[in-house]
DNA sequence: CGGAACATTGACCCATGTCAAGTGTCGTGG
DNA sequence: CCACGACACTTGACATGGGTCAATGTTCCG
């Protein structure tokens, strides 16, 4: 991340708190081991994994479904800070408290590692902390280029900024990068970019218009001019 | 951070990433050691840190003066993701490369740590690589606030955020937390907040005009009325 | 004292927000 | 299988906050 896609000032949708695949040779893997043993829980659609103010007992790794991580303000206004899919850890770097909430935004199975689990394990694998640490400077830098994302572009390089980031996730996990489904709702997918649900629609439609991207259902996006996007998503708007 | 200052969606304008003081019990803090024994930088204002695409081989702690850190588009625009004041570390979690820049903003005293002493303290002592994690996770954090603040805000509401940020870091120092000194100018401002230079010179003059601020000197100002700032940076703006 | 950099202010404009109808789409119950 | 209601999405008309462009003021340093 950041250093993926060229000098592309990627935008990560996904806090991709993976940890390492655990390199097969080592002959003990703790946490990981921990983890694969741990709980499993289910949650629906719009139920919480936590809100903030929880006591945060546990770290979960999404198994199935998508996690939206938000703050929001007194007077309602939400602020997604990211998206979490299978394999991404969420909870982490939190110090007794949540900070945050974190909402399935569909039906969702997740692994839970009590955070005494978590301490456990980091007394017993040095190396463990480190991966720790490189987890949470991903998250970090990703957060920084939604920063970028959403204090400096315009409404239209965000929400290609914000398809690209599919694309990207896509070709990574060896899946089609020009054909995904969407988890989230306009809703969603305007309180993570920073714009109003009308505002993001209209955007798809004007790609739709332009004939970059098709729409078959509103939740389904296929690319059609990806390098075409590329370009929309870094500022020579005057491709319109 | 984040519990700081009530439940106040709290904007976080340092990076933040002093170490806890180390405790004073234990026999050899082996990171805070070596890096008292860093060689001392001096950059003049404006003179680089380091920039995207640089080797990362250096952490560096200011000492005294200021830094911005930031990552810039294509065509030039700018997005400020934080500002370094003394005692925060500035370098941490970069892989290999940066994947931002550091910029001097007043003449700066740095203490150069090379990553390599930095891998060698971890090893020394394990607690350090947590308390690296721990710093990392504060940084995260106030990158999250300043998510909610420049994703959902108005100008006005992002400005006083950034006001009372100030007024709070001076109060943890024990410095007057109605008064203080900004090292960076409007634009440095505006690319933080994501507004332009005019905008946030209208809107000190507005928030002077309406009694709240006074501005002695353009860099120098003076919360006359921290309670209705404090209203105005959550959204009741009807209070103008 | 002069000039460069920074800051303020004004007039205007436009991208995006707001408000208000519609139009799918999906799941449930008759 | 169809009808209905609830949601999500789209689209249109209009309003406005903040951007842009341009002129002027201020500060600071050589």
């Amino acid at each position: 991340m950041g250093l993926d896609e060229a000098k592309e000032p990627a935008m990560q949708t996904s806090p991709h708190l993976a940890l390492q695949p655990a390199v097969s040779a080592r002959p003990l893997i703790p946490f990981e081991q921990t983890l694969a043993s741990g709980a499993l829980k289910r949650v629906e659609a719009k139920e919480f994994v936590f809100v903030e103010g929880d006591a945060a007992s546990y770290v979960y790794r999404v198994e199935t479904g998508a996690v939206a991580l938000f703050k929001v303000l007194a007077d309602g206004r939400r602020q997604i800070v990211g998206f979490a899919y299978p394999g991404d850890l969420i909870g982490l770097g939190a110090e007794g408290e949540h900070v945050m909430n974190a909402q399935a935004i569909k039906p969702t199975r997740l692994r839970c590692l009590p955070m005494s689990g978590l301490h456990r394990s980091v007394a017993q694998d040095p190396s463990l902390g480190f991966k720790l640490y490189q987890a949470l400077a991903r998250e970090l830098a990703s957060m920084r280029d939604l920063m970028l994302t959403t204090g400096q572009r315009s409404a239209t390089e965000r929400v290609v900024s914000f398809l690209l980031a599919f694309s990207r996730r896509n070709k990574r996990n060896g899946q089609d990068p020009t054909a995904f489904e969407l988890p989230m709702t306009r809703a969603d997918i305007g309180d993570f970019l920073g714009l109003t649900i009308e505002t993001v629609s209209r955007t798809f439609t004007k790609l739709r218009t332009m004939g970059l991207i098709e729409l078959p259902r509103s939740s389904q996006v296929k690319l059609i001019d990806i390098d075409a996007l590329k370009g929309l998503a870094d500022g020579d708007d005057q491709v319109l």
